[in-house]
RNA sequence: GUCCCCGUAGCUCAACGGAUAGAGCGUUGGCCUCCGGAGCCAAAGGUUAGAGGUUCGAAUCCUCUCGGGGACGCCA
């Protein structure tokens, strides 16, 4: 193994090229081969003589006849044949599918994939979960998705930066420490008057009577006298606010066990972001210390604003209390990436926090620069061929007039950190399709600053909306959003129900290895087998079935294999002296023929689902492989083969089951099983 | 209103400008002396939303119509 085994249909492309310019005395023809469309047509076809003949002027099946005279790939292929309105067919020689064979069986890292001839320097910015939130089904696409490109470039060679650009700044910084707030005072309330913390029983309160407006505005009212009531009580006025009571809470935090604080965060959070949207329009107000009196909903706003505009020491308490959120949620994130087999790690986290000291400078360049001006009391950039809807340019906004700072700064500053300082040649962004506005306006402007200059490559991958089998996006029954936690631990359930019925011998806690692998795994399969772009409909009961394009069919083919290596001992059959002597197979079976062409084509697999990031190109060869695999399996017998045949059998099945492995787990991060 | 994406078998989805548009589920019919039947083989099922156009060739590119989704100035 010399480790430079060239894709088939780059071979026969140089082949064909020099063909083509020999009948048509041009360069640079362009031969366009392709995977035969059909088996009857052979295993690749040559589209370009049709083009050329056209520009030609020449009787294309004439040309066609010509080019296969010309053509030497009598080592790769019976005969050429010239078809239909031009095409030439090429079938590939059993001597050279064989020869072939061996050589991948024979590279056991890169089963016969060759590295990228250059590499490069790739930031993918995926999986962005929010602080003090748990990961939800809005976060698994991206998550997913993007662990996959970073796998799949890894494995091609590049060097992969991951990014997890969390959102830990912006409007929720100031909602959470508000939210930490409310948690310290419900628990003072608790304390006083012995009864439950108030916003657990406010919150589904207020959910409740979101559409009684009389209602809702009798007890949004009395929450905001009693916020008022204790904000007096817990400030001193020469120091400001939360000194009293706020302060020794914050410094109790870090002796409390994650269990019960982090729920309570949660909910502390969920309660500021929900009263917020209900009294907004209410008329409601509360005094500040430093903005004086103002809307009720605007006070999370005010409180990010107060932190982004202060160093100083004063909000020191308020930093170490966002550091612990932050640890929390993504200690809770880490539980979800390691069940997922998603290879996000701490080093990887840059948050918008991060960027957040260069944001003022993001501004300064692009005023300074003439690209940046005022309107309407915000600093806007207006990139070319944007339009709103009365057709004037379209703002790119990356401050606002109360001067904070918005997603589209923190963007930029990052594209000037990860082009400056991790020397990105290429920066992918894994989102839902409807910020495609957004990139393309992001991308605009970095280009325009120059802080992205031609040669880096900016790509934004998207993704449709996870629907519900109702055709709505995906929600529980009752309408809220569905934490990823739970969606695996109901898919590993019903993995695990089924594991049960099909298996019951088996002892239990391989039943449940075997269950989270196939339950996890299904969720991973499903999305990763669909067009990412377009919406898909999640569905338990189609991504656990075990028959058709699944994770247990795909999970169940690898199983079998395992068995039959399991048996061989049996049958007095040893598989690795078998696999090392053999330097020569020959393939019969129509079954062993069509299974071994399939193997040796992993490559361009590989190169189709890297080229747009078309993960359901990989899924589909593992299950064309799959197929293949049990066809050949019920066709051929492996351990009761003569002699000369079972060698070669042995290898089909060992490559097999080491692709499938390959794809399956280190490219797409789902577990494959030894039984189920 | 402007712009973007989508519309393919009953359902869920494929298809790199190429030949007779493919799978799976479901439906119908075959295959268990044999390594895991969670399997294999086969049949039926389509005017690729519609109408024009470009092309030797269009589900794919362009224009329009209809239907669905999304974005569109201080959220991310």
């Amino acid at each position: 193994m010399d480790g430079t085994l060239k894709p088939i249909i780059a071979m026969l492309e140089e082949r064909l090229r020099g063909a083509l310019e020999i009948a048509t005395g041009r360069k640079d023809c362009q031969p366009l081969v392709r995977l035969a469309g059909d088996a009857r047509f052979g295993d690749y076809q040559a589209n370009g003589v049709m083009p050329l003949a056209k520009e030609l002027g020449r009787p294309p099946r004439d040309l066609a006849q010509r080019v296969v005279e010309a053509l030497r790939v009598e080592d790769l292929c019976e005969p050429p044949e010239v078809a239909g309105p031009g095409f030439i067919n090429l079938r590939l020689r059993p001597e050279f599918l064989a020869r072939r064979l061996l050589d991948v069986a024979a590279d056991p890292d890169r089963l016969g994939v060759d590295p990228t001839e250059r590499p490069q320097n790739v930031v993918v910015d995926f999986s962005s979960p929010n602080i003090a939130k748990e990961m939800h089904v809005g976060h698994l696409r991206s998550t997913i998705i993007g662990d996959a490109i970073c796998r799949v470039l890894d494995f091609q060679g590049h060097h992969v930066i991951r990014q997890n650009h969390i959102g830990d700044w912006g409007t929720q910084f100031g909602r959470v420490i508000l939210g930490l707030w409310h948690v310290c005072m419900a628990e003072k309330h608790a304390a006083d008057e012995s009864g439950g913390l108030y916003f657990e029983r406010e919150l589904p309160a207020l959910r409740e009577c979101a559409h009684d407006t009389s209602r809702l505005e009798a007890l949004c009212k009395a929450i905001r006298e009693r916020h008022e009531k204790d904000w007096r009580t817990d400030s001193k006025v020469e120091e400001g606010d939360g000194e009293i009571v706020f302060k020794p809470f914050l410094e109790s935090l870090s002796a409390r066990p994650d269990e019960t604080l982090w729920p309570s965060i949660q909910l502390g959070y969920q309660y500021v972001t929900t009263l917020e949207d209900l009294v907004t329009g209410m008329g409601l107000t509360v005094p500040t210390r430093q903005a004086g009196v103002i809307p009720y909903e605007d006070i999370g706003r005010h409180a990010t604003a107060m932190l982004q505009n202060h160093e100083n020491s004063k909000n020191q308490q308020e930093y170490s209390a966002w550091e612990r959120v932050r640890r929390l949620t993504m200690h809770c994130c880490y539980q979800v990436y390691d069940r997922l087999g998603v290879t996000l790690r701490p080093e990887d986290e840059r948050g918008e926090s991060a960027y957040q000291p260069m944001l003022p400078q993001v501004v300064e360049d692009l005023k300074a620069a003439g690209l940046a001006v005022e309107s309407e009391g915000a600093i806007c950039v207006f990139p070319e061929g944007f339009k709103n809807k009365q057709g004037d340019p379209l703002p790119f906004i990356i401050r606002k007039s109360d001067g904070a700072y918005l997603y589209a700064t923190t963007d930029l500053a990052a594209i000037r950190y990860r082009v400056d300082e991790l020397h990105a040649d290429r920066i992918i962004y894994v989102t839902d399709f409807r910020q495609a506005q957004h990139f393309a306006m992001l991308f605009a402007t970095a280009r325009m600053a120059g802080w992205a200059p031609a040669g880096v490559e900016l790509q934004h991958i998207t993704f449709g909306t996870m629907l519900g089998e109702n055709g709505r996006p995906f929600k529980t029954r009752s309408g809220g959003t569905v934490k990823l936690a739970e969606l695996l631990d109901e898919a590993v359930e019903r993995a695990m129900a089924i594991v049960q019925e099909k298996n019951p011998d088996l002892p239990d806690d391989g039943k449940r290895h075997i269950a989270e692998a196939v339950g996890v795994g299904a969720v991973k399969y499903a999305d990763y087998s669909t067009n990412r772009e377009s919406d898909y409909v999640f569905s338990f009961d189609r991504m656990l079935a075990m028959e058709g394009n699944t994770a247990p069919y795909m999970q169940y083919a690898y199983a079998r294999i395992k068995s039959i290596e399991r048996k061989a001992a049996g049958r007095d059959v040893d598989i690795q002296s078998e696999l090392a002597g053999l330097d020569a197979v020959t393939l019969t079976d129509p079954a062993e023929v069509d299974l071994a062409k399939h193997l040796i084509r992993y490559g361009e697999a590989v190169a189709a689902t890297a080229k747009e990031w078309r993960l359901n190109l990989l899924t589909q060869y593992l299950y064309d492989l799959a197929q293949k695999f049990s066809a050949f399996y019920t066709n051929c017998p492996v351990l009761g083969a003569a002699a000369g045949q079972r060698g070669g059998r042995l290898l089909l099945c060992d490559l097999t089951a080491r692709t499938i492995r390959h794809g399956l787990k280190d490219l797409l991060g789902i577990a494959v099983v030894e039984q189920m």
